[in-house]
DNA sequence: ACCTGAACACCGTTCAAGT
DNA sequence: ACCTGAACACCGTTCAAGT
């Protein structure tokens, strides 16, 4: 097949363009004009070809943006020191993926792709779930565990980055600001308490806060 | 403006099409058939219209798929009873919410929108955000605490709604599968034992194990 | 084996004009 | 006030052919 990676011994015509060409230069537009810039024709021209020549090297769209996110996952994601205690490697290794990629706004749109996204990863993923054991759960609900950090951590990243988006595109006040500036306080008196400081509130980053109670709660059940 | 939803009091030209016309069909498209076959174009034949007689009535695709949102919300989402204990209150909430959103599938392209999605919606969040108060929390914490619920429910729907689409779609083993296949045991010795069961376990549903000891995690701190 | 041209079957949205 | 026609500026992907 020729979506292999290994080099051609040159039994046909010599490739202009090559598999890293394209994630090289999907790479360029990604970072420097976020995901929805990048189009296969807009890859093409910019590689120097036409579109169909990339459908050579890569199977189609989604492909490529796997591609990109193990080639961003290799390049950015490094095994940290870990602490002694298994409970502090699981917080430091969760972070860890999650510091990387929460740097990357583009990844939103693969980020849900699959439950983990490259070989890279799985360093951690063993960590997790392999400190899990060690604080005295069952390999059944270390796994389970490790699913929960995962949505919680998915879950920061995906909400916080499209709220970022919206806020950059946006110019009037969000759906949230409207709702929130004439709530009832007699229907909801906490939430209308509190509407002022709300924004404020939900802008600081607590990710590491509430992934340590999750994992606290994981470990007392 | 044309947008507002009131009557109008006929000083113009009578409406061939309503709001309500254009989100019932919406509503019947994407429950019929998918969020990805709602267009703009596909609507507005199914209405009987043009499509630039839709941008009469709502302000763009956006706007139109947030009016889907909240007119879902409105009419599935009704308020439980709650029981006694406040920890208790703010678990059935939470998995309330969870329970109608993980129901309908194209939400996923809507539910990153904004971090709370109608005001239907909102006496859930009043339940959560004062059940924590009431539990010994700071309202300030309380408030964070439902962000990290919140970032656990988003996480759990998007991730297994893109997992099950993509199993619906894929005829292939998913990338996972196919590096799970081949882990080295000396490297990763946790994952390689756990291979086999991984999907088994990954396919159980743990949402409220999960929240539980998530809310655990954040009242024990 | 690798690449191209042309085409298919679409998108969301804007503009100027009609009734 | 409400709606239409035509157009703008795009998409991802397939097919058949070229070198």
């Amino acid at each position: 097949m020729s979506h292999s990676s290994a080099p051609r011994k040159t039994p046909g015509r010599p490739a202009r363009i090559s598999r890293e060409d394209i994630i090289g230069t999907a790479r360029r537009i990604v970072t420097e004009e976020g995901a929805d810039r990048l189009t296969m024709r807009r890859l093409a021209q910019e590689v120097g070809s036409t579109p169909m020549a990339l459908y050579h090297h890569v199977r189609g769209k989604e492909e490529l943006l796997l591609l990109l996110l193990n080639d961003y996952a290799e390049r950015t994601l490094h095994r940290p020191a870990l602490p002694d205690q298994p409970r502090e490697r699981v917080v430091v290794a969760a972070a860890a993926i999650h510091d990387v990629l929460a740097a990357c706004p583009w990844i939103v749109e693969v980020l849900t792709a699959d439950d983990l996204m490259s070989t890279t990863a799985l360093w951690f993923v063993e960590q997790i779930v392999d400190n899990l054991v060690e604080c005295g759960l069952t390999p059944e609900r270390a796994v389970h565990g490790y699913r929960a950090i995962w949505y919680y951590t998915a879950g920061e990243i995906l909400v916080r980055a499209t709220a970022a988006r919206r806020r950059a595109t946006d110019d009037q006040p969000t759906y949230r600001e409207r709702v929130f500036a004439d709530l009832d306080p007699g229907e909801l008196p906490r939430l209308a308490r509190l509407s002022g400081r709300w924004a404020e509130l939900t802008a600081e980053d607590t990710y590491r806060d509430g992934l340590r109670a999750l994992v606290d709660g994981l470990l007392a059940s």
